[in-house]
DNA sequence: TCAAAAGTGTTATCCTTACACCCATGT
DNA sequence: ACATGGGTGTAAGGATAACACTTTTGA
């Protein structure tokens, strides 16, 4: 049951999504990078991500935290791993030297405190302008995302791909009557790479089947990127996987308060919560749901106001550990979208 | 911003853990395994798994799928990635060699008809007893780990260890007034360990905060074991976090159905969801909640009857994907245990 | 006839959502 | 005065949990 196979040949690298919120813009924290890729400027930049050392480092955890220290002088806080990838084929040609490289994803929650000038903190959602609903569904998806996805159906092989492309796309992006899933923003970076629309697709020259299709044809170009900001290697990968499970984890562990100040109005909370799970909310009931979970309890104290009348200072409640078993924010799920088949977005959950 | 660190010496196994739920009985398959353990026998039993092949995989998971059948004659239905593990002490002192091994976790899913006489299908709950409540919580937890993790907290060096040690126990197992989660079956195990209260501790020499302070003390014999089957290196780590990540997904995505025929009764789901989830489950809620969330839809056939009234055979509707972000079982939320810190155990949710 | 399993109905309760409205402060 | 944000009340609807009860089969 042994293998005969060596793994030599392996390099092991550890990635780190370093999570701020500053002001209501989610933001993580990129560094230049100089590989072989020769495509645009946005792939000269990388998640902080070193190598492990075997011997040194007792855990990968600690070999991440040791990483990230001598690089930045940011403490982390809360820490987990996401994802290990290893794709052969992930990352351009001129990087591939013979040997596999895995990249084992972390995510990491600062306090905006941390955040300095010093380094280069990206607003999260210029990487995924399509998973930024706050105001409403990005007039991005239905204008470009949603087009480029129905030609990527049609370029199907066959009358069976056709069905499981429409269906994949539908779930992923909310179209044609299934609803919006936050959560799913690895699958929507997965589908539109898999359709050859994003940058790194094309440098990695993925010649899946969504192009077999069109140089069938005798289309050999690609068809015109989604915007958004790229990331070398596999790194918006790893990016899209953090944004994914993040969403996820808020609402069943208090992970939030991991990016919070240790006392905060509620509206800083629903800012940080908005920013993250990409979705407005109802003020009201925003406040009720966390003050009924017993998430937070009122200091006395008053914050100096700005711009409206002072708002009491709060603070995580720890017992609630003891009372519930899964402690999170409880987003709303969405309201039924029109459905339109093929046709108009969802114009549900109003807030705007 | 690269490492100037090598990354030689690093191999990378591919671990599978390949549930089938056979007539209520959860299993994992397992096979034999000669290392360096001299230890009981049960360590003499592994996760089946394989050196990653850094050339010939395209992907991980691909490697993971070749492996698994290669030695065993399954096809896999269902794979996700777990989780990856690389603690450089995590294995028997004589395994080490110089050179690190990171393991890849995967949980597979296979259906009961593919459970043959060949391999080792192991009850789950073998190896964790204190995690089936499916006839209320068991009595090992009140009669064996309560007063061990009793033992663990006094041995504390200080009040504030004490008070954290209590916490952490307090809260993974349910006790001193917080609620049972299924999900913690990794933090349970974990806890364990780091008590010295699994075979594993004892083997790699785990000389934690739990051993320092009895050491001092003169007693340098090791707490007695919380009985459970044991497996070689980190593998029953790996078993506990895909017990408790499935508990999860169950409730959230519709994974349930890669372990049941294509057609099945109500009561056959109830009863894969229950060796699961490790609860006993209200019959009829449950099914009005299935039937209610749109995730089966009755074929007018009916069952050869077992024992009763013959049943209605009912298949998974995959529209719900469109209908629902989060399809999943929904198991329920445990009431209140009764507060009774540090004595008794929670009495309540009495299926039995 | 009884045990075992399949099913149906009803109720009380809680959570969620939506809507309406008032309060305190600075410009 | 009014804009901005803080904060309360209430009512409708849906989901859950806990009951009680009937039906159909095999032994």
């Amino acid at each position: 049951m042994r293998s005969e196979a060596s793994t030599e040949g392996v390099t092991v690298g550890l990635n780190a999504v370093i999570v701020a919120v500053t002001e209501g813009v989610p933001r993580i924290l990129s560094v230049p990078w100089q590989g072989a890729d020769e495509d645009s400027d946005s792939t000269r930049e990388a998640l902080p991500f070193g190598l492990l050392d075997p011997m040194r480092d007792r855990t990968l955890e600690l070999g991440l935290r040791r990483w990230v220290e001598e690089q930045t002088d940011l403490s982390l806080g809360y820490v987990e791993q996401l994802y290990t990838f290893g794709d052969r084929d992930r990352e351009p040609p001129g990087e591939r030297q013979g040997r596999r490289a895995l990249s084992i994803g972390y995510l990491a929650l600062v306090k905006e405190s941390q955040v300095g000038g010093g380094g280069r903190w990206r607003d999260w959602y210029s990487f995924f302008p399509w998973e930024d609903r706050r105001e409403g569904p990005p007039t991005l998806i239905a204008n470009s995302v949603q087009p480029a996805l129905a030609r990527w159906v049609e370029g199907s092989a066959d009358s069976g791909e056709r069905r499981n492309r429409r269906e994949r796309a539908d779930i992923a992006f909310g179209l044609g009557g299934a609803r919006w899933d936050g959560e799913r923003a690895l699958d929507r970076y997965e589908l539109l790479y898999e359709a050859g629309l994003v940058g790194e697709a094309r440098r990695d020259r993925v010649v899946g089947q969504a192009q077999e299709g069109l140089e069938a044809e005798g289309q050999s170009e690609w068809p015109n990127p989604i915007p958004g900001r790229s990331l070398c290697l596999d790194h918006r990968r790893i990016l899209a996987t953090a944004l994914g499970r993040l969403r996820g984890k808020i609402r069943y562990r208090p992970v939030i308060f991991e990016l919070l100040p240790r006392e905060f109005t509620l509206l800083q909370l629903q800012r940080v919560v908005e920013s993250l799970a990409g979705v407005g909310l109802h003020k009201q009931n925003f406040r009720r749901l966390v003050a009924h979970a017993g998430l937070v309890e009122g200091t006395g104290k008053q914050t100096v106001h700005t711009g409206g009348r002072p708002a009491e200072l709060f603070r995580f409640r720890r017992e609630v550990l003891h009372e519930r078993p899964a402690p999170g924010v409880g987003l709303p799920e969405m309201p039924e979208p029109a459905a339109t088949r093929g046709g108009g977005l969802d114009s549900a959950y109003a807030l705007h």
